[in-house]
DNA sequence: CAATTTGATTAAAACGTTTTAATTGCTATA
DNA sequence: TATAGCAATTAAAACGTTTTAATCAAATTG
């Protein structure tokens, strides 16, 4: 048997009105029942029902989060994601819910934010990934009557929240320490380009090749799908098509890991007739023989601001309109032995 | 302003009771009514409140999964895990929720517990590892009155609900191999004793090592922290500790990949000079140079198995009191290059 | 044909909180 | 001494569901 409010009042002696106002401290009680009242609680071992508490006073305190397909949990940028935004969740008082889509279809994703909806989450922090730009969700978005939405790690729309990170730079940056390290054909093997990060990417090398002048044509690009083997294989493809390139800029460490494999196993040293960089920087890296040159993104810190925004519009309650949220974080290079000789 | 079950009853003309029989099933509704109030349903674009059926019911169909320490869900394993959880959650209609615990004290333990409690949660998954084998708070979790739980990667308990792979027979595959490829001096470099994994791979590295007749002194043995930059110190210590080591046994793939970093930059070739094996088949193990041979564990499938398990106690609901649960599920060697020659 | 059963529906109570509006007993004011 | 003002408290309503018990009409039974 539950033990409610209403049996701390009895035991207490008041109404159950008044244990509320003692703990919730909305309204003056006097500081001798309030101590007969916080005994009972102890004596009791009270502790208020959070979803009756919801329900009055339509705050669950809880914010939904919406990642795409399971097993890309796996993959090293929503986990540091993630912690960033747990730490500062509770920080602030919201306990995390999260919430998989397997595809991205229209429908699904309408399934997804109305449980959401219905569960009365006080807002959601968004990660599903833009396929081919498809965007049309929105518009239900924002006809549905739903709680606020942060949107994490997507390309900036100006009638939307986006905290993101700034992705062209990021392969910008690596490009261009290839060139200055003297590589003059830099191949890249992507993410999948249904990705926007992917996009980014890949247009960050091309407009830096572009600007320095040198080649970039698409047959120094090759597609893989974040998994080593990928990198495996698209640096063979890359090599093959180019024995003379130079560098390689490799979308993310797990596919440079790969990309040294098939390096090495044509009896190439990198970095000796080889440049490589990667982008995550995630802690194996480091270890990589030769230690990878990679792009760092603080997306732990990108995970804290989306709930610290998220918060800010939560606590404002639509009282006045308050323009959309964009922050673009920038990322910062790391170099190792892979790009330096 | 929300849309509640009355609007929709006021709309089709009968009473909120019988909207909530034609939705729930629970009793017979009219054919002709039934349709009437779908048709009500979809015109005023009603979702129900899940927070005031929880209320009502008994049920919020919400799982609490208690993880330890933010930084470590980047780990291969937790995301494993978590995406069977997450697959088989949503089969069978719950939400999940996410908890993690920083540190593993008591108090904080207690504190999480009870507001998993609050919140109403049908179950729990608990994933938080023993520290030196602190097990006080399961006599708290047995009194307090919290929902069942599911103890998921723990050590087997005859009263707990346990959920788990076998650490020791996987430690076990792991030397046994190496033995078999004519090994007689292997190392081991252990995640943090304080985790029981890593009690248990080392006792299965030991008492096989011991069943062989090899030596399994402690100077063969080395703590890390699962990251590759210990596993890199690790060998360190061991290889100037035995110069004539042929084999370590590294208890999982990122420390593995530290060592192989140590090896060579020592100028030793695995697997001619030191044979190699890790732990967790992560899938980037395979384009390490060269390939390493891991211990393979279905961390999807235990989450699954978990959330599996929970579901069966939750719907029992202390009508029957049944016995435990207890999985143990076995691990598989995957052998690749970093071990033969 | 009266009595019972059955099926569909409803009004009201319940779940565990917070909030509103009313009430009480004091103290300060005129 | 009456009046107003104030601080603390309470009873009752509200949040959005489901469930219980009651009602009613139609169908079945003896």
């Amino acid at each position: 048997m539950k033990i409610t409010i209403r049996d701390v009042a009895r035991h207490a002696k008041v109404s159950s009105g008044t244990v509320s106002n003692a703990l919730t401290g909305k309204r003056p009680v006097a500081e001798l029942t309030r101590n007969r009242i916080l005994a009972s609680i102890e004596e009791l071992d009270y502790t208020p029902d959070l979803l009756a508490q919801g329900l009055v006073n339509k705050r669950s305190h809880v914010v939904s989060i919406v990642i795409t397909e399971l097993r890309e949990l796996g993959f090293y940028g929503y986990s540091s994601a993630l912690t960033g935004i747990q730490r500062r969740a509770n920080e602030l008082g919201y306990s995390i819910m999260l919430n998989f889509v397997e595809g991205s279809t229209n429908k699904e994703i309408i399934a997804s934010l109305d449980q959401i909806r219905a569960r009365r989450s006080d807002g959601i922090i968004w990660t599903i990934h833009e396929i081919d730009g498809n965007r049309s969700w929105v518009k239900n978005i924002q006809s549905g009557n739903y709680p606020p939405i942060i949107f994490l790690h997507m390309h900036p729309d100006s009638s939307l929240n986006v905290i993101s990170i700034d992705n062209i730079t990021g392969a910008s940056m690596a490009v261009n320490h290839l060139i200055a390290q003297g590589a003059k054909k830099i191949g890249i093997i992507t993410g999948p380009l249904a990705w926007w990060e992917s996009q980014d990417r890949l247009e960050g090398w091309r407009s830096t090749l572009q600007a320095a002048g040198l080649e970039f044509d698409t047959s120094l690009t090759v597609e893989g799908n974040w998994l080593a083997e990928s990198g495996q294989k698209g640096m063979g493809v890359l090599l093959q098509r180019h024995p003379d390139l130079d560098a390689v800029f490799a979308c993310n460490d797990s596919m440079a890991l790969g990309a040294l494999y098939t390096a090495r196993s044509l009896g190439l040293s990198v970095p000796d007739n080889l440049l490589l960089v990667g982008y995550d920087d995630i802690p194996e890296s480091a270890s990589y023989w030769p230690p990878l040159t990679s792009v760092h993104q603080d997306l732990q810190q990108s995970g804290q601001n989306a709930v610290e925004a998220l918060h800010q519009i939560i606590e404002a309650d639509g009282e006045e309109k308050l323009s959309p949220t964009q922050q673009i974080l920038q990322p910062r290079l790391i170099v190792r032995g892979s790009s330096t000789r």
